[in-house]
DNA sequence: GAATGACCTTGACCCAGATCAAACTAGAAA
DNA sequence: TTTCTAGTTTGATCTGGGTCAAGGTCATTC
């Protein structure tokens, strides 16, 4: 159900979780009151398809909490996920309207979108928005080629090891945590969602998270809360070299 | 040997053959008289190395002709392409300062370089710079993903018609030719760079060209100049449908 | 014009991960 | 309390592409 919770649909910027990370981050609060004019909030329920590939694209806009996956797909069915879509991350292009990639909520999930026209207006004229934009697609092309990597180079081992990693570096920065001692965290994909993320099977997915388990890399509690126990020896199973490869 | 041929070096940018591609695509022409300041050519040969993964980075610039690699390595060896440079395509990221990829030129290659800390002054005071650098990454964006799909979900006869398609295509827009009958081309990379490209081994990289040519999809002159006799079918052997997917 | 070396092809074999199939788990619905 | 269902695990088997090895092609050099 969407708007279920007014806190969420009537929220000042400047109280926003993602004010300093997101495309707003270097706004001044003149910028940040024009924005505060067009934008509007969306809820989306775990499972909620965001946008179709291919479908008109009216609007842009930030994830606010929760999670969605970017996805392709074959004609013939096969899928790959291309991107993991957390908060302060962008979706949507500015001068293009029609979405490029399924949009997913994973997770319930809050956006806070503007509509395309009026924020690419805003856009030409305030350079920070511009200038924040431009940050974070170089950083986002930077994880995806960390990722093609992933996907051409390494074993399914490797891939899942690799997968573990990113999101409990997420889950660190986000907690403000470190990265010493254990780590433990909700997975927020299914298996089948890993697999379509790592160019696997969720069966090979499976047999490996069990094998890291077996090998006392993690620990499962359930299905999906998971501990690490080093994140070094984590690092080590990914094949990356202990401080490289920070993505997303 | 650099600087082996003075009209390179000393180009007017109104003649450039990369003018209205590359990042000064959107300059006035008072922008680009402050451009042509900084500027200097570089020319580097066939298999140079243009900068290694983690030095230090004092330029950036664009690939004026020529083809260069971006190339990701574990430290076991195992190595993936990230990126292929053509012509205009922009080399390094104003706002950091070490390489993050090897870049190699593959072909001899001639960059129009920058020094870095000018350029990135320039950009903050001239938004057409950022304007359309960020164009230019929201577009290698979308063809990173286009190729995690490549990487992730295509079988290695499928990669290797998708690569031929790219490379075709490119060529195609090069030499304003359009895509209906025969396409001839000289491949720029060998087997071996086909297959870090590919996330494949050589082996299997040679297996399906020859294969591709058995079934008639493709005809080789040589080792490296190939026919394709209708973009169509290659583009079925891709697994594309026949007008998505335009990467690079 | 023989020798060298970079690049490419082809064959034989093997194995990581896919595929097919069955069963287990835990929360939600009834 | 049972039933349902989405998600997950595990086993058996198969196969696409990797690995190892041997030659082939062709331009360059001496």
């Amino acid at each position: 159900m969407l708007m279920n919770d007014p806190s969420i649909t009537s929220r000042q910027c400047g109280d926003c979780p993602i004010r300093h990370r997101a495309v707003c981050a270097r706004c001044e609060s003149d910028e940040l009151e024009r924005l505060d004019q067009i934008k509007y909030y969306r809820n989306f329920e775990a499972g909620q398809t965001v946008i179709w590939s291919g479908d008109k694209m009216d609007f842009v806009g930030s994830v606010v909490s929760g999670i969605a996956t970017l996805t392709q797909t074959m004609e013939d069915g096969r899928t790959q996920m291309v991107g993991l879509l957390l908060p302060s991350d962008f979706v949507g292009r500015p001068g293009r309207d029609s979405a490029a990639y399924d949009v997913v909520a994973v997770t319930d999930m809050v956006m806070c979108c503007f509509r395309k026209k009026p924020f690419e207006t805003m856009m030409s004229e305030t350079p920070h928005i511009a200038q924040r934009l431009l940050e974070m697609t170089l950083d986002e092309l930077d994880a995806a080629r960390e990722w093609m990597l992933v996907l051409g180079r390494k074993t399914a081992r490797e891939k899942i090891a690799s997968l573990l990693a990113i999101i409990a570096r997420r889950d660190a920065t986000l907690n403000m945590a470190g990265m010493k001692g254990e780590i433990t965290f909700e997975l927020p994909l299914t298996r089948e969602a890993m697999a379509d993320y790592l160019g696997l099977t969720l069966e090979t997915v499976s047999r490996q998270v069990s094998a890291l388990k077996k090998d006392a890399i993690i620990t499962l509690e359930g299905k999906r809360r998971i501990t690490i126990h080093d994140f070094n020896s984590l690092l080590d199973e990914a094949g990356d070299d202990s401080d490289g490869g920070m993505l997303v």
